[in-house]
DNA sequence: GTGCAACTTGAAGTCGGCTTCAGGTCAAGC
DNA sequence: GCTTGACCTGAAGCCGACTTCAAGTTGCAC
């Protein structure tokens, strides 16, 4: 019932198969975020399993999560047994948080969008994205946010070249 | 009908009511985003209208587009006067292609999360984001994907710990 | 048992998008 | 007219996420 040669992977074929270099692949496990046995002759073997915790990883970039993040996020299930439904429940729901709120931000700039289309954005004063400036006021080196509206500036001319 | 000294703005007051830094504002410049005229002591000014250059900066970023790709995206529009209905709706529709791509890559995720908890991912064989694994292709250090589904391997008993 | 591709390491390099620093200049309120 | 805070420049530094390089080792097919 151990794991017969055939259930190890090279770091070759991991990143063959996962569609990642070597050297990202190696990356990923100084970050922790995958893990490998070693031969006698100090080569990586890595469990198929791992292939999905690649994905997994992929698929969290793509969604915006940094690696220390998702590093956060698959320390949070269990090493030495299968994840539960609570396990998995609790990374979910992280993700699907993040997920929304990206969903939403590029919905409001969509809606934006289509108004200033419509407009023809000729006359910018009214237009939800131009106006999209201002007082946006940020701390350290986050995210920022926009605010729309600005109450304390009136009407101005559209100057030439935006 | 000239720029009254009212109508230009100091990088310090650009920064102030953009949210940005001015070393960002200044980077901007070099990076051909904003421009500005110059006091007779080399200083900066600013017509109000990079206010709203600089939002449509930002949001273009939170869409996911570099820098770079703003320029191009800001170099399509006439320096010499206001951009026409035509004008902006070249820009807006490259935009709308880029925020419905996203849309759509992350729904295509919230999906198949959601499936995931409902599965409890307890048997992992038939979860679409745990199987959003292998064959992976790229090509360069662009976007990479994932591909669905993976026919050439059978189910796999659940490892522990991922 | 040998040849060669695939592997190992640490250090350094790259890229985008900035920030920080040093050393100097400008503008405006008293 | 002086002080002081805002501004200037170029160069360097930083962060995340890798890639590249150099120099050496392993593993497997023949």
């Amino acid at each position: 019932m151990g794991l017969s040669r055939h259930d190890l992977l090279t770091i070759g074929q991991l990143a063959e198969r996962s569609g990642l270099a070597t050297s990202a692949l190696r990356y990923y496990e100084r970050m922790g975020l995958i893990h490998s046995e070693r031969t006698t002759g100090n080569q990586r073997r890595f469990a198929r399993s791992t292939l999905r915790r690649v994905a997994f990883v992929r698929a969290a970039q793509q969604v915006g999560l940094s690696l220390e993040e998702v590093r956060a996020a698959l320390d949070r299930l269990p090493v030495d047994r299968a994840p539960s439904h609570e396990d998995w429940n609790a990374v979910a729901r992280t993700w699907q948080v993040r997920i929304d709120r990206q969903i939403e931000e590029l919905e409001l700039m969509k809606r934006k969008l289509t108004g200033c289309i419509g407009c023809g954005c000729l006359s910018l004063t009214r237009c939800g994205l131009y106006n999209a400036e201002d007082r946006a006021g940020r701390a350290g080196s986050g995210a920022r946010y926009l605010r729309t509206g600005d109450p304390a500036d009136g009407p101005e001319p559209l100057p030439a070249g935006l």
